[in-house]
Parts: C-alpha cells; sequence; structure tokens
DNA sequence: GACGAGACTTTGACTAATCAAAACCAAATC
DNA sequence: GATTTGGTTTTGATTAGTCAAAGTCTCGTC
C-alpha cells in the first residue's frame, strides 16, 4: 500500500493538474506545494514513475497514469469527506479543518471512509464548496468561487470571506461585503489586475485580485 | 512531537504495566506485543530513555516515567474514543474496530478528540468495556470481565463472546450461553485450569480457561 | 562452582524520506 | 555563437525504524 508520502506527493500532483488544464506538472511546483527540496521531489518523482502512478519527462514534469489519477481522486475524497465531517458534526470551523483531513485521510480505511460518506449523507460539496468526489472518481463543478474566477455579468451571492483578519473584515464592511449579499462582476481586466464589482444599485467599484480571491461567492 | 512508533511502544508499555502491577515490564513482553523484533525493542527503548519516558534497567526491565505515563493514557483514551465512535456513531462492529483505531489514534488531534469526546456524551467505556481516561488520566474499573476474571459466586450477565467462529457460537448456544443470559461463576479451580459456572437453575457445569476467556460478562 | 537455556543486547546492514550544495541543462539575452 | 540565469538533477549525508545474526548475561540445575 502506498505510503503517506506517496499519497501526498500523488493529490497534489492531481490537484496542480486540475488546475493548470494541460495536466503536465513541473518539479517545481511539486516541490513548492509540497514544501520539500527540489532534489527531494525528483527523487520522490523517480519512485512514484516506478510504482507507475506518474510519467515523468526528464526536465519536462510529470503526468498522472490512470493508476495515479484513481489514486489521487481517493485521496481527494478521503480529504472532503473528512473536512466535511469536521465541520458538519463536529461542527469544527471550515478555515481549520484543512490541517486537520491531511492528516487524517491517511489513517481512514475505506471501510470506514463509506461508512461516514453514508453517515453525511452522501455529500457532493465539502465545506470549502469543492466538489467531493465519488467512489469511482467522478467530479462534480466547483461550487463556489471567487470573485476572480467568476463569470462577469453574472449575478451571485457572497458567501465567505477567507481572509478574517479584523482590517479585511472592516474594509469589507465597509463596501457592504458580507455574506448573503448579491454581488456583480460589471467588468473583469486582466492586465490591471483588478475586477470591477457592483454591489446592489450603489456605483461599482474596483478591487485588486488578492482582494478578489479572499471573497467567495456562489451563482 | 513524539512518533506514530513512539506512542505505541509508550501505549504498549502502559498497557502491560497494568496487566502486571509491579509496573515493570519486560523487554520480550513489549517485542512480542509489538510483534517486532526482540534488539528493534531494546533499541527503541533507549530512544525512549532518552526522551525521558521510561526508566530502563539493562536486563531488568522498563517502567514509564510521569511523563510516559501521562502520554500512554493519552493514547489510551484517543484509542478508545475513536473505537466508541466508531461502533456508536458508524455503526462498525466492536471486533473490527481495534485495527482502525490503531492508525487513528495518531491522526487525530487534541482539538478533534475533544470534539469528538463531547459529541459521543463523554462515554466512560469502550465498546470493549474497557474504561476511557479522562483528559487528567483518570480511569474507572472495566467494567466487562471475563468469566476468569470476574468473582466467584457473584451474579453477572453475559454480555458478548469473543471467539465468533461457528464452532464456538454452536457449543455457546447448546450451553445456552448466549448474551443477556444472568450465570454464575460458582467455583474457579486455579490448578486444572478451570471455571464450573452456573447457568439459570440448571445444574453447574465446568470450562476450560480458553473458553472461559472468550465469554464476557459485567455484574 | 560449572553448565546450559533462554532472555536480552549489540552489531552491521537496509529502506524511506529528507536536505544542502554541487553539477547540469535549456532557453533567453547579448 | 557565447553567456547568463533559473530551474532541475545528482551527489553525499542524515535520521527513524527495522531485521538477522552474533554476542553476552543471568539463573536454575546439576
Ligand atoms: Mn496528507
Ligand atoms: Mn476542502
Ligand atoms: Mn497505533
Ligand atoms: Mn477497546
Amino acid at each position: 500500500m502506498p505510503s503517506a508520502t506517496v499519497e501526498n506527493y500523488v493529490k497534489k500532483i492531481l490537484v496542480l493538474s486540475l488546475e493548470t488544464s494541460e495536466g503536465q506538472v513541473g518539479m517545481g511546483e511539486i516541490a513548492k506545494g509540497l514544501d520539500v527540496a527540489a532534489g527531494t521531489a525528483t527523487s520522490m518523482i523517480k519512485t512514484l514513475e516506478r510504482e507507475k502512478l506518474v510519467r515523468y519527462k526528464s526536465r519536462q514534469g510529470v503526468t498522472l497514469t490512470a493508476k495515479g489519477r484513481k489514486l489521487g481522486m481517493d485521496m481527494l475524497r478521503r480529504h472532503r469527506l473528512v473536512e466535511t465531517f469536521l465541520v458538519e458534526t463536529l461542527g469544527l470551523d471550515w478555515t481549520e479543518v484543512h490541517q486537520e483531513a491531511e492528516e487524517l485521510e491517511h489513517a481512514i480505511s475505506d471501510k470506514v471512509l463509506d461508512r461516514l460518506d453514508e453517515f453525511l449523507g452522501r455529500p457532493e460539496f465539502d465545506p470549502h464548496g469543492d466538489p467531493i468526489p465519488t467512489k469511482d472518481g467522478k467530479f462534480a463543478e466547483r461550487r463556489i468561487r471567487n470573485l476572480l474566477e467568476c463569470q462577469s455579468k453574472q449575478p451571485c451571492t457572497i458567501k465567505l470571506l477567507t481572509d478574517q483578519s479584523t482590517d479585511f473584515l472592516n474594509f469589507a464592511r465597509r463596501k457592504g461585503l458580507v455574506p448573503g449579499t448579491a454581488v456583480e462582476v460589471t467588468n473583469r481586466d486582466l492586465i490591471s489586475d483588478a475586477v470591477e464589482l457592483g454591489v446592489g444599485k450603489g456605483k461599482p467599484f474596483t478591487l485588486g485580485s488578492k482582494a478578489a480571491k479572499k471573497i467567495l461567492v456562489s451563482s
């Protein structure tokens, strides 16, 4: 059976490859993402290759094999189901469950995971709005997006603010950006790295991408 | 923080020392109990000594320090709370939860453990009848005993049969030894290694110690 | 008191995962 | 075409945990 380390690498590669659309992931991203030295990633990738979990072209990048994708999806499922349990059942805050799940995902057996899934009512989304893969690796669309990801001119509702610092919360309150408020991205400018946002009937204002990323909405 | 391995060793030493009353545990028991080579245990014990978790007299045995007992009790608490959760909440069978808990006990944070404890209603006993230590390492008496452990002439009720094999279950049914039945140990003979048992008003019969150990009762 | 058996310890070797630093490569710049 | 530079790979070392097998003690028996 794969070690926790192998599981973490494969999960990270899957997530990165989903973000980049081409499916090829660079060594640097992996090392960065897992907070290990570059050489550590290189050598671990060779192990994964021996296990037929990835294909690896030296100095080009890594792609998951079918076997790797399967394992990755399974880990994503574990991770997100555990997060859901921690929030729904034990009442932890959604901002703190990621770290917990990072450990528990490796310790939970298939059987227990199944029971947990059943107990939770086979949820489709985790507390962060990320879809929970089914046992056969199926995937819904992300339900919650941040303001950078969401489409222009589409009305949507603020769900959460990722940055819980007082400064940010105060700024948000001043602008009327509180959960429940209807907003709409009126314009997006990739060059100036900003998003123009309409709140209710007030006049639209502009938000930098850093801030836009911290505001989660559902449509 | 202690590794999972360290936690397993300390927990095992605690359990063994509780069984033997003198609190001193031999190297052989530890190696056997953890299913490692004798030399592995010796070298690991030296590590535990460096961490001030045990006192170690070469070729004599090991005792826990206060720090070690604390860690051991904490692990026992984790283990048994997790078992309780798996049975009570997820409906697993009490015969299969030990292995699951063996992994999960290391992956669960203090915070999550606390919430779990609360969620379960601060249970005092795990599904095997073993007491769950409180956060400050307090301990109730074992609630469920096997027929070898329970006192003579004390009426008690059959709770569980540890051996689930068809042969054993058939034998038990023939003798009326099913959960719920009131029984009483009428006599115990350590030399012949047997227990005389009265079931209801039928005439008492004798059980070997192997079989007696498989029958759990509460009083 | 010597002997042997069984328990315990030591030794030497191995694996997984990691890092720091040196070596290397490829692509953009001069 | 030569050079620089930034990412990648290689190298050499380290740590935790493990085993097999060789060596050492201790204790009960003669
Ligand atoms: Mn993880
Ligand atoms: Mn999540
Ligand atoms: Mn364990
Ligand atoms: Mn138990």
